[in-house]
RNA sequence: GCGGGUGUAGCGUAGCGGUUAACGCGUCUGGUUGUGGCCCAGAAGACCGUGGGUUCGAAUCCCACCACUCGCC
């Protein structure tokens, strides 16, 4: 269980994958989408499988708050609560602490902070996080870790010394063989911190690795430039998994630089504020420009039947519809992209590929 | 018919003698990366019901008219 094998190899650095686990087999590169609360909102598995999607994601914050972790076990864990008979992955609430709690405090142990729902006093810690996956039953689980403000040297370093021994106590927490512990890089933007939490994960045998704290803030060439750094020195025969990206192309750089799993809240949390991605960027279908447009969003899109002017209408009304059907056209553009990346990988022509659709993208920028 | 009240941006309102008439919603345009159906930033939009008067100066005070509204015949 959890072999990775990598089955094609490109020139720049990008390979396709499979990633065996107990409920089926991931083809690398791939992406996740994200259900937060045990549901790819507005999307039911169904949609899903049709979409291709074989992985998804969801959150141990939100599910030990609401309906609780045991709650799950106790209804046959999380694959059977929520109906997605495929391979999942839940994070380790870590990133949630920080990004939705109020209060939080952090010290060596774990991190206290209050609910986002009703304000109620909660405690996390490596061990806490693991009980609360393994209660879950993800077929991925992540290690508790802290995502510190990228920029803040000082900060980022001290706050290794807790990731890092976080992650060993998550090793020793672990009890279930049938799941999969990923350790979490962390190190900024910083060239020595990067590679100096890299080197700690690396001799842990760990079946997976992540890059965490990027897309917080800093430019897309910074974090490019961080993916770079790591590529020679993250294990080769181990996924790679970026963390929290899902702007087109960001999934295209990242592959280029060797990732192979990614997961992000940009399709639907696009689609539910009336944006739909496109080659070449997103339309924001509240434009007065799309209210006579009878246009599908593209020809290829599984939502094809619609017009751009019914779309908009759907979203200025905010009916729920227009959730449902831009969720559909955004899920299914991320997925299609993954699907085109592996192919072009497995033809050896990803760098072609990449700088024909990324012609239509601005160039990073160094600053934002 | 009589008496009272109200007319300010598409809608709801604030301002009640003193720069360039304010706010919310809506509209328009950006933003959204390990998810609060949000949120943030910017823009357009007003013969202040109509006509007259008082005043250095009127959305604001006075008169008439019109419209809406409440009460009473």
């Amino acid at each position: 269980m959890f072999e990775f094998d990598i089955t094609a190899n490109d020139d720049s650095g990008a390979r396709c994958g499979r990633f065996h686990t107990p409920h089926g087999i991931l083809e690398t590169p791939v992406f996740a989408p994200v259900g937060t609360a045990a549901t790819v909102k507005a999307l039911q598995p169904r949609d899903l499988r049709e979409l291709g999607a074989s992985l998804v994601l969801s959150n141990t914050y939100h599910l030990y708050l609401r309906p609780g972790d045991t709650l799950v076990r106790d209804l046959g864990g999380l694959h059977q609560f929520m109906q997605w008979d495929g391979p999942l992955l839940t994070d380790s609430g870590g990133f949630q602490v920080f990004s939705l709690s109020q209060t939080r405090k952090i010290d060596q142990d774990g991190v206290t902070f209050r609910s986002h729902i009703d304000g109620s006093a909660h405690r996390f810690t490596p061990e806490s996080s693991i009980a609360i996956q393994e209660n879950l039953g993800a077929d991925i689980i992540m290690a508790f870790d802290e995502c510190p403000p990228p920029n803040d040297y000082d900060y980022v370093k001290q706050s290794l010394t807790r990731t890092h021994p976080w992650l060993e106590r998550c090793q020793a927490a672990k009890q279930r063989s049938d799941q999969a512990l990923f350790g979490i890089v962390q190190g900024g933007i910083f060239r020595d911190l990067r590679e100096e939490s890299a080197a700690f994960m690396a001799p842990l045998d760990l079946p997976g690795y992540a890059i965490g704290g990027l897309a917080v803030g800093e430019s897309k060439a910074e974090m490019y430039r961080v993916l770079e750094w790591l590529q020679p020195v993250l294990p080769r025969h181990k996924p790679r998994y970026l963390m929290g990206v899902g702007a087109p192309e960001d999934l295209v750089n990242a592959v280029l630089r060797g990732i192979d799993i990614f997961d992000c809240v940009l399709p639907t949390r696009l689609a539910r504020h009336g944006t739909a991605l496109v080659r070449g960027g997103k339309l924001n279908l509240r434009n007065r420009q799309f209210e006579r447009d009878e246009r599908p969003l593209s020809e290829d899109s599984p939502i094809a039947q619609y017009s751009r002017a019914y779309l908009r209408h759907l979203v200025k009304a905010n009916e729920i519809l227009a959730h449902v059907l831009l969720s559909l056209h955004n899920v299914g553009f991320l997925l299609d992209l993954m699907t085109e990346m592996r192919q072009a990988i497995r033809d050896n022509r990803l760098r072609a590929f990449a700088a024909d659709f990324l012609v239509e993208y601005p160039e990073p920028q160094e600053q934002e």
